[in-house]
RNA sequence: CGGGGCGUGGCUCAGCUUGGUAGAGCGCUCGUUUCGGGUGCGAGAGGUCGGGAGUUCAAAUCUCCCCGCCCCGACCA
């Protein structure tokens, strides 16, 4: 491809509408453009990129026995309504002429299943692994990050259907694998955590994260024993939380006029957020709870309902918490507290002299202390896990860094082909609901993944893999003959050996053409300027810069060999992790 | 959905407080110059000031309503 044909408006300013580095580097480099608020064009370079990940996907997953279709993104209300997932707010949904609702695919799960249920009968079609590559809608609340979070983007979904737990495990894994190898072809260190389910339900489940500063999900690693999940799933161990020793002060009470958030109890009492235990008034099945966490963490809801085997956890209404406790939202706390069960997080047993609030308006109790003030029906883990705390798999301290979700696997077993009633005929001669798994990788997602995690001043940096093109030849000056013969020369050559080569022999100054060949990442720049008039090229990487003399007879060769080592080096580490 | 901010040429932004001729830089076009890190010089094109209503002799500027976009939070299948 020669660079004057090339549609890509790189942009020298950066649109005020970015914020993360992949999105100004996507927007700058002329991969992508928005039109809507999460929702975005892919433009050559990007569209082009966005091809070579699905072909990595699509690759690793026939591998592991996956087989391609393509599913309607138009889907009728009744299918949704089979599963009771119509009532989702991110689902997208719209009525035609004659007055029928349909919903818009974010995950495919019913339409999947009923294509099985109409067709497969026996065991003896099992297993299953149907999978797509397709745009996906979600009518998401806040979209973000250019395509990191979008409103309309493409995912690869896989589906597996198996008879029982045991083929699930396999099939399972065997996606695990796939998706690991992927991720490893595109170039990305990741990591694999413990994950919630969310709505998509199922119980085992885990995501893939992209580690980066900037990711959206707070991911805590074990530094022991390798014990990774995500923040909202994260479980914490009981350990490490003695009863305090320090000698309990008489109880007292504060006035706090209007003091209702922690942050303003804190500064008007000048306690720290430590020495406060929050009160959280939930409803779980009609029945009021009390949460008690440290005033400097946060209560998980998933940990609670677990805890509490109920789906329906909600916050207490401002109603319901005057009727409970006395005092208006904010005020609440632990002691009188009456016809309400209790709950802890371990925590909260290391403390002493601690504030609370009063079930008065506008007080708090000071030096509140345990079973001296208040009992506690029941201790659990029902805190969000931050770092340093206890790894619940060993002795170890876990530590907190960020990532991207990329990629989210799950074992949802009967709860679709039970909701649609999907069966087979198993080898008893007895009908079975199949057991499912669902695999998702985010296709769109990782064109921003990827430079979000390589990148640097000037711009992206591809892996050789996925980069828009492998190798980009600069002309400094097109109109001094040795230099555009050696470029064509170099440029011809590569092409005959199947290198994708971008020529940027553009009417522009030389430093425009350093700035977008930087901006746009080619891993590979082969610089042909006044060397040229005597035989020689400068090659160097997008990575480093090194740059280095060839003479123009070596040239291709030798960068070919650089350009088959990058890739040997992406796939080893494929196989490493599989 | 709650809180905050923004909307003026393709991009980044000034002008709005205190109403009166719509601006700059970059980009674009033409000429010229230069040619290994977004050249220098000259000329030029390009704007219903997000939309509507109102106040006023007069609205980018003041008032009201609506729309869009961004950030924080909630949410995130």
């Amino acid at each position: 491809m020669r660079a004057s044909q090339l549609f890509f408006p790189t942009l020298r300013e950066v649109p005020a509408e970015a914020e993360l580095p992949s999105h100004r580097l996507l927007l700058r480099a002329g991969f992508i453009r928005k039109l809507a608020a999460g929702v975005y064009s892919y433009l050559p370079l990007g569209y082009k990129v966005l091809k070579k990940i699905e072909a990595i996907a699509r690759e690793e997953t026939n591998a592991a026995g996956g087989q391609e279709i393509l599913m309607p993104s138009l889907q009728p209300v009744e299918l949704w309504q089979e599963t009771g997932r119509w009532d989702v707010d991110v689902l997208f949904k719209l009525e035609d002429r004659s007055g029928r609702w349909h919903g818009l695919g974010m995950t495919h799960e019913e339409v999947v299943t009923d294509i099985v249920r109409r067709d497969v009968r026996s065991y003896k079609e099992l297993p299953l692994n149907l999978y797509q590559i397709q745009t996906k809608f979600r009518d998401e609340p806040r979209p973000r990050g250019g395509v990191i979070r979008a409103r309309e983007f493409i995912m690869l979904d896989s589906y597996s259907f198996d008879r029982d737990d045991e083929g699930l495990d396999l099939s399972y894994r065997k996606m695990r694998r796939a998706f690991s190898r992927a991720f490893a072809r595109l170039g990305v260190d990741f990591i694999i955590v413990e994950a919630e389910s969310g709505a998509i339900g199922g119980k085992d489940n885990q995501e893939y994260m992209v580690l980066a500063g900037s990711g959206e999900d707070m991911v805590l690693r074990c530094d022991q024993c390798g014990y990774a999940a995500n923040a909202e799933r994260c479980e914490i161990a009981d350990r490490g939380y003695e009863p305090s020793d320090e000698p309990g002060e008489p109880l007292d009470v504060a006035d706090t006029p209007g003091m209702k958030t922690i942050e303003q109890v804190t500064g008007f009492l000048k306690t720290p957020p430590k020495k406060l235990v929050k009160t959280l008034i939930y409803e779980a099945d009609g029945k009021p709870i009390a949460a008690l966490v440290r005033g400097d963490r946060d209560l998980n809801e998933a940990k609670m309902s677990r805890m509490l085997d109920m789906d329906k956890l909600e916050m207490a209404s401002p109603e319901m918490i005057v009727k409970l406790t006395g005092a208006e939202v904010g005020f609440s706390g632990p002691v009188g507290l009456k016809n309400v069960r209790i709950v802890a997080d371990y925590e909260i047993r290391a403390m002493a002299n601690f504030v609370t609030g009063a079930n008065k308006t506008d007080a708090h109790y000071l030096n509140v202390n345990l079973d001296r003030d208040f009992r506690v029906d029941g201790w659990a883990d029902i805190r969000v896990a931050s770092d340093g705390d206890p790894c619940p798999k060993c002795a170890g301290v876990m530590r907190a860094t960020r990532g991207i979700e990329v990629g989210h696997i799950f074992k949802i077993e009967t709860k679709y082909s039970k909701a649609m009633d999907a069966t087979l005929l198993d080898e008893d001669g007895r009908e079975k609901h199949f057991i499912m798994g669902c695999y998702g990788l985010g296709v769109s997602r990782m064109l921003a993944a990827v430079p979000e995690a390589n990148h640097d001043k000037d711009g992206m940096i591809w892996p050789m893999s996925v980069a828009p093109f492998e190798a980009v030849v600069l002309l400094l000056n097109p109109d001094d003959e040795a230099q555009l013969g050696a470029a064509v020369r170099v440029y011809e050559e590569l092409q005959e050996r199947g290198v994708d080569v971008l020529l940027d022999e553009r009417d522009e100054r030389s430093g425009v053409k350093f700035k977008d060949a930087d901006l746009l990442g080619i891993p590979v720049q082969i610089v042909v300027g006044r060397l040229a008039s005597e035989g020689k090229v400068e090659v160097r990487l997008r990575r480093d810069k090194q740059g280095r003399e060839l003479v123009l007879d070596e040239a291709a060769r030798e960068i070919v060999s650089i350009i088959e080592t990058e890739k040997r080096r992406l796939l080893e580490a494929a196989d490493r992790v599989s």
